[in-house]
RNA sequence: GGCCCCAUCGUCUAGCGGUUAGGACAUCGGCCUCUCACGCCGGUAACGCGGGUUCGAUUCCCGCUGGGGUCGCCA
């Protein structure tokens, strides 16, 4: 068997949402996995709404994804141009030949013509089926006025193909009308666009939601009439939101870059869409070179599926807290703009390296894991005034006082510096909770941070005894 | 409504005739503990209904119910 060339195709018509990015995943995946071709194409025929923004959008979204292709827009290949209307003669010439066949014929029919008989079917009876009723199929005259060019379908039989994911689909042809191939504009509809660059293009895989399942009859049509190869085809179950209604821009957070603002990890978001519609036993965690060797089309379900933010969340935590899955020098690039964003440009890699460790199991996002980083770069931390309120009052101020006296001796390991921190506790037979919290304050300016000593190693002894002293003067003038 | 598709815990899912129906997220207890996390231990929680087939159905078949998709000169 040769190698399977899939692709993935978007309009340009927004931003690429979760649904697509699945989409294109396991498009992705499964070219990787076989050493087949990724195409990507751009099906920007719908001119109202489709824009340069949002195409561009869109390739933004698959490369911080790290999802490449193979053949496409900026990388080329020998079966450009890879959008839609930079192909338009190419969609004429099939549709001259589908015409001159007589497998396809131009409809005068207008807009408003059809509309008013659809009108007067309803109003007859409202249960009704519209279908195209042929009128210009046997037109031999060419009046100079605009035209469609219509399929001509042979509403006799049925289409029968098998899925990989949802097995033997078959549709009675009943069901189908001349539908239109191209506008009378010239431009190519939807489902002769796709099938003629897939048929250009040699795809051999067509995969894509199940929301396209109802396209694959009357594509395959086409295939017949070319006389081409019928490819393959597989359809994914659906996601959608928590209410179960398909996904849309109402639903908040469904573009991609919503979640790499939101300090999501790329992986971590391939590893989530994976999971969804797909499974490897009980295996939930995926690195991309996992999802590459484990992925296959038997293992994908066929069941909808509601779209769960918590685990998304939790699968990003698994990959932020895991070195395998997230390097901590990939991990500090990632972080450094949002800490920029927090007014701190100035923090290295070199800098989050450091600190790094001490969070790494607490934050879920970059963006949590810049706020608990916050401290450790600013000369002076952002002081919580609940937090002062509580803890840096009148009683604190003599055990911070020995407490930073007792660690100024310290060699500045966390070894030592517990050690050193112990010793005094003890000469005063108090406990460490009695003066942990203070500290903390002092140190942080929060409630809640990594260890103590922790965080005194990463601040080093300047911060440090400069901080604890601050808080000394702070809780002493209460 | 026509056509197509689907159906296991709240959610994502494992299961491919015989299981105490498993895992993960969420949730609820507990342990650990200088806070917050992490980690660990434990609990609650599912086969939509009705017929078949079979010695035996969550699993195979049919119907019902429920849900979703789609019915454009959008993609």
């Amino acid at each position: 068997m040769t190698s399977p060339r899939l692709r993935f195709a978007p309009s340009p018509t927004g931003y690429l949402h979760i649904g697509g990015v699945r989409t294109a995943l396991f498009n992705w995946l499964w070219a990787r996995k076989t050493g087949g071709a990724f195409i990507l194409r751009i099906e920007d025929t719908d001119q109202e709404r489709s824009t340069a923004e949002s195409r561009q959008v869109i390739l933004d979204s698959l490369k911080w994804l790290g999802i490449d292709w193979d053949e496409g827009p900026e990388v080329g290949g020998p079966n450009g141009p890879y959008s839609q209307m930079e192909r338009l003669s190419v969609y004429k010439e099939h549709a001259e030949r589908l015409i001159a066949e007589r497998k396809a014929f131009r409809c005068y029919c207008t807009k408003a013509e059809l509309d008013a008989q659809r009108e007067a079917l309803k109003k007859k009876d409202p249960k009704a089926q519209f279908k195209y009723p042929g009128t210009c199929r046997n037109r031999t005259d060419q009046p100079d006025l605009p035209y469609v060019v219509r399929f001509m379908v042979d509403r006799e039989g049925s289409i029968t193909y098998t899925d990989k994911v949802f097995g033997e689909v078959k549709t009675p042809n009943i069901e189908q009308q001349d539908f239109v191939l191209v506008r009378s504009d010239g431009v190519p509809l939807y489902n002769f666009g796709a099938v003629v660059d897939d048929i250009t293009m040699g795809v051999t895989l067509v995969a894509r939601g199940r929301d396209h399942m109802i396209n694959t009859p009357p594509q395959i049509m086409l295939y017949q009439a070319f006389g081409a190869k019928v490819p393959d085809f597989a359809h994914l179950p659906m996601m959608l939101n928590q209410k179960g209604e398909k996904l849309s821009k109402r639903d908040g957070a469904v573009g991609v870059f919503e979640y790499r603002d939101a300090g999501y990890a790329p992986d971590a978001v391939l590893n989530y869409l994976a999971r969804f519609g797909w499974s490897h036993g009980d295996q939930e965690i995926f690195s991309k070179k996992d999802l590459i060797e484990a992925f296959s089309w038997e293992a994908c379900g066929r069941g909808d599926g509601k779209f769960d933010t918590k685990k998304f969340l939790a699968i990003n935590h698994e990959h932020l807290k895991t070195e395998r899955l997230l390097s901590a020098d990939e991990y500090a690039t990632r972080v450094l703009p949002f800490l920029a964003q927090r007014g701190l440009p100035e923090v290295t890699k070199e800098d989050v390296a450091r600190a790094l460790y001490t969070i790494r199991e607490r934050a879920r996002t970059f963006v949590e894991a810049a706020d608990m980083l916050d401290y450790f770069f600013r000369a002076e931390p952002a002081m919580d005034a609940k937090a002062v309120e509580k803890f840096l009052v009148t009683d604190a101020a003599p055990r911070l006082r020995g407490f930073r006296d007792a660690l100024a001796s310290a060699e500045w390991t966390e070894a030592d510096l517990e050690a050193k921190a112990h010793a005094y506790l003890e000469k005063e037979g108090i406990q460490i909770k009695d003066v942990a919290q203070p500290a903390r304050v002092a140190l942080t300016g929060r409630t809640a941070s990594p260890g103590l000593y922790q965080v005194l190693f990463v601040l080093g002894r300047d911060a440090s005894l400069g901080r604890l002293t601050k808080a000394i003067e702070i809780a002493e003038a209460r």
